[in-house]
DNA sequence: AATCGCAATCAAACCGCTTTGGATCGTCCG
DNA sequence: CGGACGATCCAAAGCGGTTTGATTGCGATT
């Protein structure tokens, strides 16, 4: 069933028909409702292809995912963002076409994307420093709007992101306030841009006490529970071991947790973790009590302000770039505590 | 730049020019030559969305992730299942549609999708029991693939799933090699058809060796950290507390661990713990060495054979409905180890 | 009575590609 | 030498909608 088969039942054109369904003022609303009617009796829907070529618009948005062509990893947020994404996009009559890129072909993903006119506008994930895309991206006019920033990227671009250096800060201050003074930070890869911040608060906040920043202190790597696993254990073996830790994700806290657990160290007592949280539906820090102080964020809220401002952009309501900071909440959980007065690290030297 | 352009400035036809680019046989070699020279000199790319409408296919396939709405958890899996399909589907020149739909209009949607013509084929996620979505799509006539079975449900469908009863099974009936005769398990949801199926190995193995089944050590919620730690922690507590337990997830497992530890047991001593471990990127049992013994299967293995499927549907190769059964294979990790002779509850009254 | 304005409808062009059904031309063969 | 044939290329008709630019009635205006 397609419109000129209906206008032909109807007994009309398919421009009065088309006009009737659409909306418009200039038909009778006798006809419209007649119209309507056949429209649903025979469940006529019209068809998207044809839709989208008459109008020139894609009614979709992309979301390219990268796989790092060296560590296999796609992002565990990615759903979360995606589900908050999702909820805009539908009420917009809006489809997510999704990309899964290596990210060596990423720029003739992005190319193709806006060439080929399969999407209105994109949304960038994994911000990496000074990322390529940002000029890419500005360069072909696709409209964009990306998830965290990108320091030292050229051009102006809308982004949604966390305060990350703040969120960083408050943990760290949280801790030296708890009168830690070794704190370990376990970070994710610095190469993307929400490390190096996250980085930057945790510098900041040592430094504003005084206290000199140590590089054996400071890991950096995917943020797995292996890895978190393996960087505690690191630093716990150290002569002068970390009384706390701040943890780039709830994923790798899970294994520092257990690093210190192995050392028999009891979380909150021996040992403090703070953690940022994005608050992942499928990992949830606890369901009424938080089992990890945290600074938290929802990541499906950055879905959903990020799809917002990329339809305002689509929609051309948005001319000039919009910036969206959302501040992280400081949830105190079970997993902090003072610094213990005994020798933290009962099984060194 | 468009297909009109591009033959006007070549002094041809845009028939000619079509065709030279989509390799038909009838155009002179020399002219394909200089068609395809000039395409990339102006950077030309086809409009996919007049591709669309002029074939008559959506080159896109669907997946649908359904947000139940009573516990808004997002398929942790998903991510991984959707890598694994991309990579076909980028081979193909395929492009991915995401609708992020609560489960209450998913009849509408998949509807929606087939009469609109967005997509040529969909995959079916989160199968259920008696899943109705089978039907449904049948009646459609919209190609389909469903990643995991259907108890239940009627008519024909393709597939492509694990055989989570022998991997239950065999990962039962490892623990009870290993002496334990007292095993918890922490199911998913069992509504969701490879609970069932789970559950089903798990009481099979049982029964096999004549235990009873007892109802008290058997859990089924969601797969998070927080339901396992409950989980566990009211199986441990029981007066006659078992020593091992089959995890359907790694997740939950994590929140099973520290139950135990909790408890002061030692996980792989006191206590033994058997997941089903699904190879997700970002939750990785352990880089060489694994965490858990665990029975193992690619779910982006299973993204790219449901992939493959539901493109082999939609051009036609496979008429009839294909089934595709991954075996799970038993990795053996630290997690286990033959049941404690000691009273393995300590804390018991 | 002639003109005007407005409401309601329609025919046809258009979006940018594919594909059908020729057209053209040189060559080969009886 | 005329016709069949193969190799190339092209005009035009879709695909299924939207949108532009009329057209038609009819009551109101002058």
């Amino acid at each position: 069933m397609n419109l000129k088969e209906l206008a032909q039942r109807l007994g009309l054109s398919p421009t009065t028909v088309s006009r009737a369904l659409n909306g418009y003022p200039e038909v009778n609303e006798a006809t419209r409702e007649r119209v309507l009617a056949a429209a649903k009796r025979h469940h006529y829907r019209p068809n998207t292809r044809a839709i989208r070529l008459a109008t020139g618009r894609a009614m979709a948005v992309g979301h390219v995912i990268p796989l790092a062509t060296r560590h296999e990893i796609v992002n565990p947020i990615f759903a979360d963002f995606i589900a908050g994404a999702g909820e805009v996009y539908a009420r917009a009559g809006y489809d997510i076409v999704l990309s899964v890129v290596s990210d060596e072909d990423e720029e003739q993903t992005y190319r193709d994307l806006q060439a080929r006119g399969t999407v209105d506008g994109v949304i960038l994930h994994s911000m990496r420093l000074d990322d390529p895309r940002i000029r890419l991206l500005n360069e072909t006019g696709l409209p964009f709007v990306a998830h965290g920033r990108s320091t030292g990227a050229q051009g102006p671009y809308s982004w949604v992101d966390v305060n990350n250096r703040r969120a960083f800060r408050r943990a760290t201050d949280f801790l030296l306030d708890l009168g830690h003074r070794r704190i370990g930070l376990v970070n994710g890869l610095e190469y993307m841009d929400f490390a190096i911040r996250r980085r930057g608060g945790y510098v900041e906040a040592l430094e504003a006490r005084g206290i000199t920043v140590d590089e054996a202190l400071m890991f950096s790597d995917e943020m797995t529970e292996t890895r978190g696993f393996r960087a505690a254990q690191a630093m716990l073996a150290l002569p002068d071991a970390p009384t706390a830790f701040v943890v780039s994700s709830i994923i790798s806290a899970l294994g520092v947790r257990r690093a210190a657990e192995d050392r028999g160290l009891r979380i909150g007592r021996d040992v403090s973790i703070i953690i940022h949280d994005d608050d992942l539906s499928y990992m949830k820090n606890g369901d009424d009590v938080p089992i990890f102080t945290a600074t938290r964020s929802s990541v499906r809220e950055a879905g959903r302000r990020a799809a917002a401002m990329v339809l305002d952009l689509i929609a051309g309501t948005a001319t000039t770039p919009r910036e969206n900071l959302l501040e992280a909440e400081l949830i105190i959980g079970q997993s902090t505590g003072p610094v213990p007065v005994r020798f933290p690290n009962p099984k060194a030297p």
